[in-house]
RNA sequence: GGAGAGAUGGCAGAGUGGUCGAAUGCGGUGGUCUUGAAAACCAUUGUACCGAGAGGUACCGGGGGUUCGAAUCCCUCUCUCUCCGCCA
């Protein structure tokens, strides 16, 4: 949620901004400034009824206590037409905090300078590219038939017991699954992120808090017994731990990990780019959150962004690092560095981490403030990335590691896995 | 699932209708003292909105009600705790 202050302020800017996300912000601001003015003169009239009302009030008290009762009794008929007035004021004003609530949420947040223009993943920009594009003979295969050849990850199995997307990983598919999970989650202690283990479930204050409720209620499966949503992210739980926290500024930088499986219904498209491992309903993920000050936001985000390029390079596969442009990048980021490995049997590039840094707007929604020299409470900067999501980073795995022998392990893993080819 | 108790400031914990944004203790911050530290003492210490400021308003789990006036009374929702049952 952008602040209300930066839209009075720089409403030009942010509607020029925003034109980057393909969003004309011109009338939607407007409303909101509009809205905001009404909201003020409206909150004005009701303090000076409600102070006129709690003078009445503090009177009648002490003439009580004075044994003046026909005085007391007099002053109380005053208070009739104040009572009216603030109780109609009342009503105006969360209506209209209500409106304000409902627009600002449609704004999306306002890209950074160095986000491109463009509208669709082909205008990404290319920052870097890295590694070999492995060769593969002519009987290469896909990862879902290498899954099947070496009995890995039964698809089938999980169309039985649940539904498409949700596959059963066996034998050494399931093990490598966790020694990618181990391997993720200790290059990120290492980095000196905390390791936490979050619920799996949120409310809808956490839904809010990071932006996937209201409007992105249909991504996420929603238990209605206990109105509790699964988690489409770690995201959500784990910067949600940071609601309602006013943190102190030598904390900074906030870094959290969290291993834990994400859930999301992902309605939509069907064919050969979500066979396999290309889309879930429910897959593995490593997260990392931080929180940090407004200066060194973007500095941390380089930094994250080379984090887990190292990861990348020790997994030996061939990735590129795209800066999304205006028309692909979130509702909620300012600016988004996606990871992408190539899929070798496949020919394509595939997303395994997105890296964002929300500025406030994460933070604002929760309240997420930190004490700045002057003693202000300050919104902080908030900023996630995948370090990394687990089931396209191991279809690039089977795939390019494959060979007549079988299925090569990168030598960092190995010792995860305790094995060093699949056969 | 059954029965009961409770939700107050960073924490602990008073407060059952009026001057209570809220006693007291702890913690935090600043100071005095000290070579330094501790102790002691003094002061200060919630958030948000409006206002140039003075100041005003709101907030004692959420929502609603009674009243001139609510942390305090009533209704309702949520959550937490204790005991019993069940259970990984």
């Amino acid at each position: 949620m952008l602040q209300l202050n930066y839209i009075r302020e720089q409403k030009e800017e942010a509607i020029q901004k925003l034109a980057k996300k393909g969003f004309d912000a011109t009338t939607i601001l407007a409303e909101v400034i509009a809205l905001d003015d009404k909201r003020k003169s409206t909150q004005a009239e009701l303090d000076s009824v409600l102070a006129q009302s709690n003078q009445i009030a503090k009177e009648i008290g002490m003439l009580f206590k004075n044994g003046e009762v026909e005085k007391a009794n007099a002053a109380k008929a005053q208070t009739a037409t104040l009572k009216e007035q603030s109780k109609s004021l009342q009503e105006q004003q969360s209506k209209i905090n209500q409106d304000l609530q409902d627009l600002l949420v449609q704004i999306p947040n306002i890209p950074h300078d160095l986000v491109p223009a463009g509208k669709s993943a082909e205008d990404n920009e290319v920052v870097s590219e890295e590694g070999t594009i492995p060769s593969l003979g002519e009987t290469n295969l896909p990862h879902w038939e290498l899954a099947a050849k070496y009995d890995l990850i039964d698809f089938e199995l999980g169309n039985k017991i649940t539904g498409a997307g949700f596959p059963v990983y066996k034998g050494k598919g399931a093990r490598l699954q966790r020694a990618l999970i181990n391997f993720f989650l200790d290059k990120n202690t290492d980095a000196g992120y905390l390791e936490v283990q979050p619920p799996h479930l949120v409310n809808e204050d956490s839904g809010f808090g990071t932006g996937q409720l209201p409007d992105k209620e249909g991504q996420m499966y929603h238990v209605t017994g206990d109105n509790l949503y699964l988690i489409p992210t770690a995201e959500v739980p784990v910067t949600n731990i940071f609601r309602d926290v006013i943190v102190k500024s030598e904390e900074f930088p906030i870094k959290y990990t969290a291993y834990t499986p994400c859930f999301r219904r992902e309605a939509g498209s069907y064919g050969k780019d979500v066979r396999g491992l290309n889309r879930l309903h429910q897959f593995d993920k490593v997260e990392i959150v931080q929180v940090q000050s407004p200066e060194k936001s973007y500095e941390t985000l380089d930094v994250m962004v080379k984090h887990v390029t190292e990861i990348l390079r020790d997994l030996e596969l061939p990735f590129r690092i795209l800066k999304l442009c205006g028309g692909d990048m979130s509702f909620t980021s300012a600016l988004t560095y996606d990871m992408e490995v190539y899929s070798a049997a496949q020919e394509r590039w595939l997303e395994v981490s997105s890296i964002s840094n929300f500025e406030s707007y994460q933070a604002n929604r929760l309240k997420l403030r930190y004490k700045d020299k002057n003693k202000k409470n300050q919104l902080c900067h908030t900023l996630n990335g995948s370090a990394l999501a687990l089931p396209r980073i191991v279809a690039a795995l089977l795939e390019n590691n494959q060979t007549p022998e079988g299925i090569r392990i990168p030598k960092a893993l190995v010792p995860y896995t305790g094995f060093d080819i699949i056969n």
